[in-house]
DNA sequence: CAGTGGTCTAGACCACATC
DNA sequence: ATGTGGTCTAGACCACTGG
C-alpha cells in the first residue's frame, strides 16, 4: 500500500486534466461507481477521505500514531496536496484525525489528554469547574439482548451482550449510575479484572484493549424518578428526580457498538450542551 | 463601502508579496494590532472573516439576503478568491452564512424553513418523528434583573428586563413551560399583541422585529420536581420529574441577549443531543 | 447564456517542531 | 537544516441556478 494509487486516468505531469465529472469512468476506477453514468458525482477529496477512513478502519494506522504527510499521501494517490488537505480537514473536523502544525497528522485517541474525555462526558459541575470523576465498576455480566437493546445495537434479540454497571463519583459523591451494554462479539474476554487493571477512561479501555473506537454518539435525555435501587447507590430519596441519559455510540461505518443508560443526580452537577 | 479595501501593503499585480507574518505592520493596517510586533499572528482569512462579521453586525446585509459574490469580495478586499472562500467557509460552519451553489451566499435567518428551527429546539418525539410545537404566550411583564439573571445576561442587578412565560404544545399536549428573560434595552416595545401577531418562531420574531439575531447558546439540563404551578400547566402530578433546561443565548460578539428556563415533561418527548 | 459556488491544480512562502 | 502542517495566490474547469 505504498505505491502510487491511480484514482483517475491522469498521468502526473500531463498538461491538462479534467478535474472532475468530465469522465466518470476515468474518475472512479477504484471506487464503486453506479452502473449508469448518471448523476452520481463524488468529489476527489471525498474519495480520498473514504480511502483514508478505510485504512483507519483496518488499523493500518493505530490511534495516537501519525499518518503519512500530506505530500506523501498526495503522491500516493496522485492528486494535489490541496485535495488531500481538504480530505484531512474533514476528518479532523469529525474528530477522527488531529492536525499538529510542524509535527504531522495523528489518529485521534481516547487515551491522551484528560480534556479529550470531556468530549463524551457532558456532566459538569454547577460552578463551571472542570472535574473528572472516579469510576467504580460494580458488576459485569453476560446477558441476552432485549428488544430495546437489540434495536439500538442493530443486532438480533437474544444475541449475547455484556452488561456493565458502574458509578461515577465526583469528590467522592456518587453522581452517575451507568448501565452499559456491549455486543459480546466485539468485546471477547472483557472481565472485571481487566477493566480494573486499566488506567484511564472507559473509551480508552475499549480502544486499546478491543480496538473499538467510539467516533460519535446520540443521546436522549429525560427526567425520571429514582427507583429504590438507584436511590440507594446515589444516596438520594426514592422518587427523587434524576436525569436519564440514554446513549448509542457508533464506530466506523455508523455501526452502533454501545448502548448506555446513565442515571444522574443534578444536585451539584448538570448536563451541559452547546448549541451552534 | 464598495471600493477596494487595502488589508496589506500589497498592490494587485505586484510580482511578490509576503503572504503573512513577514511584515506585521503591513499585514494589519485595518485591524488592530498590539503595540508590540510580538507573536500576534492573524491569518488574512480571519481578518476577512472579522470584517464580514462586522458588516453583518451593522446590518449591512440583512438576514435572508445574499452577500456579494466571492469574486466581488475578493476584489473589494484585494485578496484572492480562495482566501475569501476560507473566511466564508468558517462563517458557514458557524451557521452565520449559508452557501447555495449556483445562487450565492446568504445571511442565515431564523425565519426560513421549519427545519432550521430545530437548531435551537432539542425536544424530539420519542418515536423520532419531527413535530413542531404550537406556542402560546401566557404572560409578558417587565421586571428587574435578579442576581442570577444579571450574571447570565451580563447586565447589572436591577436592570430592566422583560419576562415572557409560554407553553409549547405537541399535538395539543402541554409539554414545555418556558420562562424567558430579555434585556429590556434591546427589545423596546415588545408586547403580547405584537408577539401574537407574528407568524413563526420566537427567534424569527426577535430577528425581524428587533434585529436581534441568536447565533449560539449554552444549555444546562437538570432534573427537578414539578412545583404546583408548573404541574397544573403541564398536567402532571406535583413532584413529578421534569427536565429543567436553562439557556443563555448569544448574538454577535458573544453578547448574551436571552436567558431562558424551560420545564419539560418527558412523557412522550426527550431532549436530543448528538456528540461528535 | 452568464453568474454563482465547488473542485482541483501548481507553486510559493510562513509558522512550528525537531534534530 | 529539514520536514511538517498552515496560508495565499492564480488560473482552470465543473455543477448548479435562473433568465
Amino acid at each position: 500500500m505504498s505505491e502510487v494509487v491511480t484514482l483517475n486516468g491522469f498521468a502526473p505531469g500531463a498538461p491538462v486534466r479534467t478535474p472532475h465529472g468530465a469522465d466518470v469512468a476515468a474518475q472512479t476506477p477504484l471506487l464503486a461507481t453506479p452502473t449508469s453514468v448518471g448523476p452520481t458525482f463524488h468529489p476527489l477529496y471525498q474519495q480520498i477521505k473514504a480511502l483514508l477512513v478505510k485504512q483507519l478502519e483496518t488499523g493500518e494506522w493505530q490511534p495516537g500514531e501519525a499518518i503519512p504527510s500530506e505530500m506523501e499521501l498526495a503522491a500516493r494517490f496522485a492528486v494535489s496536496q490541496g485535495t488531500v488537505r481538504k480530505a484531512i480537514d474533514e476528518l479532523a473536523s469529525d474528530n477522527i484525525l488531529i492536525r499538529r502544525q510542524g509535527k504531522g497528522t495523528f489518529v485521534a485517541t481516547h487515551t491522551e489528554t484528560k480534556s479529550s474525555m470531556f468530549r463524551f462526558l457532558r456532566i459538569r459541575r454547577n460552578d463551571g469547574q472542570d472535574e473528572y470523576p472516579e469510576s467504580e465498576l460494580l458488576e459485569i455480566k453476560r446477558a441476552r439482548a432485549s428488544a430495546e437493546v437489540a434495536r439500538a445495537l442493530e443486532i438480533a434479540t437474544g444475541d449475547s451482550v455484556i452488561q456493565l454497571r458502574r458509578v461515577l463519583r465526583y469528590s467522592g459523591m456518587p453522581t452517575v449510575l451507568d448501565e452499559i451494554t456491549l455486543p459480546a462479539s466485539l468485546f471477547k474476554g472483557l472481565s472485571k479484572e481487566r477493566f480494573d487493571a486499566y488506567e484511564g477512561s472507559m473509551y480508552g479501555f475499549f480502544e486499546t484493549e478491543f480496538g473499538v473506537r467510539m467516533l460519535r454518539a446520540n443521546e436522549q435525555v429525560r427526567a425520571v424518578a429514582a427507583d429504590p435501587n438507584t436511590a440507594e447507590v446515589l444516596r438520594v430519596g426514592i422518587g427523587s428526580p434524576l436525569l436519564s441519559v440514554e446513549r448509542v455510540a457508533y464506530t466506523y461505518g455508523d455501526k452502533p457498538v454501545e448502548f448506555r443508560r446513565g442515571l444522574c443526580t443534578t444536585r451539584s452537577h448538570h448536563y451541559a450542551n452547546e448549541l451552534n
